[in-house]
RNA sequence: GGGGGGAUAGCGAAGUGGUCAAACGCGGCAGACUGUAAAUCUGUUCCUUCGGGUUCAAAGGUUCAAAUCCUUUUCCCCCCA
């Protein structure tokens, strides 16, 4: 096997905070190279971000890749020979890879539905019998639709993917509960959650010892809506050896800010925190307001995909733009835009029957999506660091969200 | 000139006497999408004052009942001269 190219090199740094508020701009060093925070990360599950080459990450900017250990655990092996995430994928900057977690949810208790942030209609789990993936004390039971076997992963097993693929920051194992789950039910697997904690740090200390070298974890919060729960464990996380933190669970948008805050409240200060699968506009500001120092979310990429193009004044649908000669944002730095292109030809591109005009559309909507996303990123850090915070998240909300100039 | 096949809603295409305002696909319209079972999913798509009204190339006919059967006409495709 191929030597991991660089040592243990993590730690965040707190470069200023807002003031009387739980959030900061910071860097955290990885051995992949420096995330300026806030940051998002792009997503590329199995390694590649839809439609998006890596040269294309670096021109809009983007810093960091998160990848996911269910996805790729069948490629740890290969991942791991050919030197790490890093040499496989041709990420060359930080990374961090998810637990497969999530897909405790995702193909069980919410098979099917959408992670909703909404409270419009009632929200029910999925009939037990009728679900992909079955949690028990040692971890999760799925079956894997991609391969049609029946396959499992607890804390041992995802730790143990997730350092032979060896990204810069790892996840331990956590189970995500729906909305739609009980207070007693919550309890329960948060009793789990904690266990498998504990279990991910032994498992994962191991392979450091064999390896030789630390490679950083993240402990993972759930808790769900409910402060008590969210209080005592993030204390408990607190007081583990972790080195950072993901902010985990389905949150309704108006519980947010304070599901967060209860979190960070009880977190060391010092040590950086992941905000799990969220990104739309106003999540990312709350979010960082409330102590997050980094975002993932497959939402610019999807939305773009699915005809959303987000803007300064409100994300539009690409389809009411037939033959406008509109640019997608005006003033907008990305790529796409730079090149001219306006909503009226990148719906046509979106129409084509032809594949490659549709592909074309994903990659350029895409680019644009996600470079409107870090952009917010990195103008959020800038307004920390300017000291004008609140200012600019007024502004961007006022425009983004109440702007009748759609 | 002779023989055969076909014409169905914006398009493609099922249906071959009643349960047909007519499956399904595309397109259109509306909505959704947040640690990617997602280049996806959902709803809708003749008109309507929601009682009903007018449709399956056109016109006649048979029948209690026709997109479906018969006759003629128009157009399209194939084969033989």
């Amino acid at each position: 096997m191929k030597e991991y190219k660089n040592n243990n090199k993590f730690y965040f740094e707190i470069t200023k905070k807002i003031p009387g508020k739980l959030g900061r701009a910071g860097i955290i060093h990885t051995p992949h190279g420096d995330i300026k925070t806030p940051a998002f990360m792009t997503v590329g599950t199995r390694g590649e971000v839809k439609f998006v080459s890596m040269e294309e990450l670096k021109e809009i900017t983007a810093q960091a890749m998160l990848s996911n250990g269910y996805h790729l655990r069948n490629k740890a092996d290969e991942i791991a020979q050919n030197g790490g995430l890093a040499e496989w994928s041709g990420w060359n900057g930080p990374s961090l890879t998810d637990s497969g977690g999530f897909q405790v949810m995702s193909l069980g208790s919410g098979l099917g539905k959408v992670v909703s942030m909404k409270r419009e209609q009632e929200i029910v789990n999925t009939d037990p019998k009728e679900r992909l993936a079955h949690v028990t004390e040692d971890g999760v039971e799925f079956f894997d639709p991609f391969t049609n076997q029946k396959d499992f992963i607890g804390p041992e097993e995802s730790m143990q993917i997730q350092c032979k693929i060896g990204a810069d920051i790892h996840m331990a194992y956590d189970e995500l509960t729906s909305l739609a789950d009980s207070y007693e039910y919550n309890v329960e697997a948060l009793a789990r959650t904690e266990r498998w904690a504990k279990r991910s740090i032994e498992e994962h200390k191991k392979h450091c010892d064999d390896l030789g070298y630390h490679q950083s974890l993240y402990g993972v919060l759930q808790g769900g809506r409910w402060e008590d729960l969210r209080r005592s464990t993030a204390k408990k996380f607190a007081k583990m050896e972790f080195d950072g933190y993901g902010l985990g669970g389905a949150f309704l948008k108006e519980s947010l800010g304070d599901i967060l805050k209860w979190c960070c409240e009880e977190l060391p200060e010092d040590k950086p925190r992941h905000l799990l699968g969220l990104s739309h506009p106003d999540d990312i500001l709350i979010g960082t307001e409330m102590g997050a120092d980094t975002f993932d979310c497959v939402a610019p990429t999807r939305e773009a995909r699915h005809g959303r193009i987000y803007t300064k004044r409100g994300n539009i649908k690409l389809n009411k733009f037939k033959d406008s000669d509109e640019l997608l944002d005006e003033g907008c730095d990305c790529p796409t835009c730079q090149s001219g292109w306006t909503r009226g030809d990148l719906r046509k591109l979106w129409k084509s029957p032809n594949i490659e005009d549709k592909k074309k559309y994903y990659t350029l909507s895409s680019i644009h999506n996600l470079r409107f996303i870090i952009r917010l990123t990195e103008e959020i850090r800038a307004s920390i660091l300017d000291g004008n915070f609140e200012t600019y998240k007024e502004t961007f909300l006022e425009n983004y969200y109440h702007s009748k100039l759609k």
